[in-house]
DNA sequence: GTTGCTTATGTTTTCACTAACATAAATTCA
DNA sequence: TGAATTTATGTTAGTGAAAACATAAGCAAC
């Protein structure tokens, strides 16, 4: 008792040790209520608690978290939160962890693998039980220390390649593929293309690719594409259709690489007076929620966000198949169909 | 030397001490080189880093922040993250943190202060630099303890009220006076009201009333109110618009507590052949950047929403005016008119 | 009444790192 | 040239909590 007294604290913020004092019990069984774990009656845990509340105690999980390695903490890296896409799976992500009692600790690439490489080593300092990641590309670096430290790591929306554990999301490439076999199948033969993040968003380049594969082998053409460098936008793409319309080309359907460059294409086309899908037809990609609020339903890929962030936070968080061999789960995605008036 | 060496190392994951014994220095050369803090040669400099490199050490900021009370954390709860507004409130949150090498860890109170309380509790347990919430209203216990552990905090978004120490926003009830003085201005007299969240969103509760407030007191009336309970989004905007239409009262503005909601009830009038403003004016709040999408601009409450992330971000992390008084920071909002044909 | 299990609490040691202090070589300055 | 300062590194003593282990009371079964 004498021992763990330090009758002399210093100003600091309350431990357990000064808990223990006032409720007249050891550290451990301070440390034991604060986690509910062990055995502990219900008068001392109360007499602890109230101590706790009386100095203003709170837990401090940095000093039993220093050799644990699996804290309730979860790194997230996401590539931007300019797109509702990624904080769709923010929220998924977000959502289950709290019911876990975990919490997302977070940094945003901005596309850049570089960055992603700093802020994976950075949440690693901090022990987290878990690391989520975006698409199946990393640097070197990464996949060395995820090997390494053997931290469980989840890769998100993509699946189109060799996760390093597990990846949560879907085929890109047949989402791409898919949306094109549905545009042939509706007789569309003059293809156009608009896109954004030029170069850096690597998902999005995956489906360009295979839904132009798909059209070239049908033998139908990609008349026109626009990238933009910047991120995506209804703005970007309203002013992207504008351009790639103002071009001699005239493609019958516009391919875009999200819904809110979608959006805006038919923001543009409403402005202008062009009959949409009569003059041109317009295909996006993630089926957001605002679409059900335009005047005209577009045709898009619907994708599980919310369900990507929830499943990756729950694998992550679940120590069962650990040591298992890398899994790929694929969520399903499924065509909407505009409106063909 | 023979001190730091247990020489029968577990197999667990390395620490500075097997860095150490690599690079051939002492325990706390190599903790110098990872804070870069104090004088290392930049030849020791250089051996500590390939060491740490060598067998994949990470720096452990847990063990270091035990005592230190000012670790690179800051604590975020906002109140959802289906409103962009609040997404945008954490990209500048997140880039803010980003340049000065700080890690944001949130938690999401769906609107609860009880949720919001309990995650505060949980954020302090990783003894963040600062913390970031949403809006004044908060319960007592998390005004106690953040008076208690004297944690760095910004409250954002509103600043109707008394902070505890500093918050960053605008006056919810300025801008929805000013709102209605503008639509009054215009010679409206016959309102509407579209709002989300009921009885939860205490900020448009705010902005509501110094509305009703004012358009009242210039003797026009509020015909009719509609508010759902669900989160907002285009498509509630849709619907609500089009239920508060049904009604027997013809208002000739509708005034939403957002954007999402505006565009929505815009999309309404498109979808209906419903003039817009001659039949209907619709006025939102935020100056999302997608209004600027629209075929048609709508009057809306500019709001510096990542301006105010940033700046609570930044306010947080500079030890500058601490122990200066409360502070409130006022960001400005503006009236972005809409179109008039 | 002794054995064995569950419940409940305490003691000791360890975790990985940093603050504070100590030492000493290298450099500057008068 | 010797004192003062700067640069560079090491040693010691914590930091707050949790794992591992120890102890003991209560109770059931035999």
């Amino acid at each position: 008792m004498a021992k763990q007294t330090g009758q002399d604290r210093r100003s600091g913020p309350p431990t357990m040790t000064d808990v223990a004092q006032i409720a007249g019990v050891s550290q451990m069984t301070v440390s034991r209520v604060m986690r509910g774990e062990g055995y502990i009656s219900a008068a001392v845990r109360d007499q602890v608690r109230a101590a706790a509340s009386e100095i203003g105690y709170i837990h401090n999980r940095l000093a039993g978290g220093i050799s644990a390695y699996d804290n309730p903490l979860v790194g997230v890296v996401l590539p931007t939160l300019q797109n509702r896409v990624f904080t769709e799976v923010l929220a998924g992500i977000s959502d289950t962890l709290d019911e876990k009692g975990l919490r997302p600790v977070f940094g945003v690439s901005e596309y850049s693998l570089e960055t992603e490489k700093d802020m994976v080593f950075d949440l690693l300092s901090w022990r987290p039980r878990g690391l989520i990641l975006s698409g199946l590309e990393h640097t070197d670096e990464v996949r060395r220390i995820v090997r390494k430290t053997g931290v469980r790591t989840a890769e998100i929306m993509d699946i189109d390649g060799d996760p390093m554990s597990a990846c949560f999301g879907f085929s890109q490439e047949a989402a791409g593929a898919e949306m094109a076999r549905y545009l042939l199948s509706r007789g569309y033969r003059q293809f156009g293309y608009v896109g954004s993040y030029s170069g850096l968003d690597l998902r999005a380049l995956k489906r360009f690719e295979a839904f132009a594969a798909t059209v070239q082998a049908a033998g139908a053409q990609i008349l026109a594409e626009r990238v933009a460098h910047e991120p995506s936008s209804m703005l970007v793409g309203r002013q992207l259709t504008n351009e790639i319309l103002g071009q001699n080309s005239q493609p019958e359907v516009l391919y875009y690489s999200n819904d809110d460059l979608a959006a805006g294409g038919l923001m543009h086309c409403l402005a202008k007076g062009i009959g949409v899908p009569k003059d041109l037809a317009i295909a996006g990609c993630n089926g957001l929620d605002f679409l059900d609020a335009l005047p005209m339903r577009i045709t898009t890929t619907k994708t599980p966000r919310f369900e990507i962030g929830a499943a990756a936070a729950a694998w992550v968080t679940t120590g069962d198949n650990a040591g298992a061999q890398a899994q790929r789960q694929s969520l399903e995605t499924t065509i909407i169909e505009g409106d063909t008036a």
